[in-house]
DNA sequence: TGTATTTTTTGAACACTGTTCATTTTTTTT
DNA sequence: AAAAAAAATGAACAGTGTTCAAAAAATACA
């Protein structure tokens, strides 16, 4: 084990810290009344180390954003055992919704905060890799609902993004403050309520 | 005519004109990157100024979403003729879609930027008469489509809010910049191509 | 071991932000 | 024309993200 080797893990292992003290700070106060210097407060570093190790703030962002769709994916595993896709669409609503409910700041991160998709656009990859594997996990799990019968005469692409959508939109609604103010009924289930109408149409589809 | 009737006019005026500053520049170069001191130039007053007429900047934000509103009321304005309610549903997605791609930074402020619902919050009235209204007409229409014989077996309310998910989520994701990254076959039309998927399926209902 | 070299860390400094408020300028009243 | 009231000002404050020469620490080599 070389020197060399110990020191790239050495720098991997701060890279984490600051990400792990960011994340906690996120979670404490927010994410745009989180500082740079708080951040290096928070981990007993100075503010120039937190910039040896990342670019800037939207680095940060960003690298935190991929760790939410690791998290994201961690919710997701129980669907791979569900063979029906109409139940296993279903159930993948929900979860996201779950998810989106129980870490509203990092899926505020992930879905809405322009800053990790500024950090791609300044990157010479303008691909969204965890978007696109995240949306291809409803395209696919559409695709066989519709091999099985179900869904005829609509197109996979749409429809995909058109569910994706239903429940994105949902949440932000939720995340961004929209739902207080317009005095629901019963605005502590309307999340679930709201989806669980969608369930009933997609049952006649 | 009175001085102080005069006064309470020219006051209103130049609340007015910060206002359009402000706009002016949302549009130009995007909320985040207008200062105070952009909008003050902009219109030839001083800082101080701008502060005798607004409380702070959540306060001008709160009050162009506002005007966002009357705008989105302007578009709206066409469906009051359409007697179908299912029509007029079919209408109001479309022309809400079409308000939030050609005033992208307004609906942006309107449902997603904090800073109006932080303002609500901090003053004595925490509805948000704006979003009420707006999600009354989707109300009422669904309720009228139901009292024809259509949603059989739905609730209004969360019926309401699904479909009002539906298309701020398509619309979200558009201005957040999610679409591009995630290399739709047709990014273009991606949006119109997912609400008529939805049109397919209410057309079933 | 002790010295030279490289790597890592530091924090003062810069240009910017929203916000405040004593002071100045302008307008109105008397 | 002088006094009072109203409106406009901009320097100053505490904060932001970011940079970079200098200091400190770790490593390499003799």
């Amino acid at each position: 084990m070389s020197v060399a080797d110990r020191k790239a893990r050495e720098k991997e292992a701060l890279k984490m810290l600051i990400l792990k003290g960011a994340k906690k700070l996120f979670l404490e106060k927010g994410i745009e009344q989180t500082t740079i210097r708080n951040i290096a407060d928070e981990i007993d570093y100075s503010v120039g180390t937190v910039y040896v190790y990342f670019k800037d703030k939207n680095a940060i962002l960003h690298d935190l954003h991929s760790i939410g769709f690791q998290e994201l994916g961690g919710y997701f595993s129980e669907l791979f055992s569900i063979e029906n896709p109409m139940e296993r669409l279903r159930k993948m609503g929900f979860i996201y919704i779950k998810f989106a409910l129980e870490n509203q700041e990092m899926y505020d991160l992930m879905f809405n905060v322009k800053a990790p998709m500024e950090f791609l656009e300044n990157s010479n990859n303008d691909d969204w890799d965890e978007g696109a594997v995240t949306f291809g996990h409803v395209k696919k799990t559409i695709e066989e609902c519709i091999n099985k019968g179900h869904f005829v005469g609509h197109n996979v692409e749409p429809l995909s993004f058109m569910v994706w959508s239903l429940v994105h939109g949902m949440c932000c609604l939720q995340i961004r403050q929209r739902i207080t103010g317009v005095k629901f009924t019963n605005p502590d289930t309307i999340l679930l309520d709201g989806y669980n109408e969608y369930l009933k149409i997609i049952e006649k589809l």
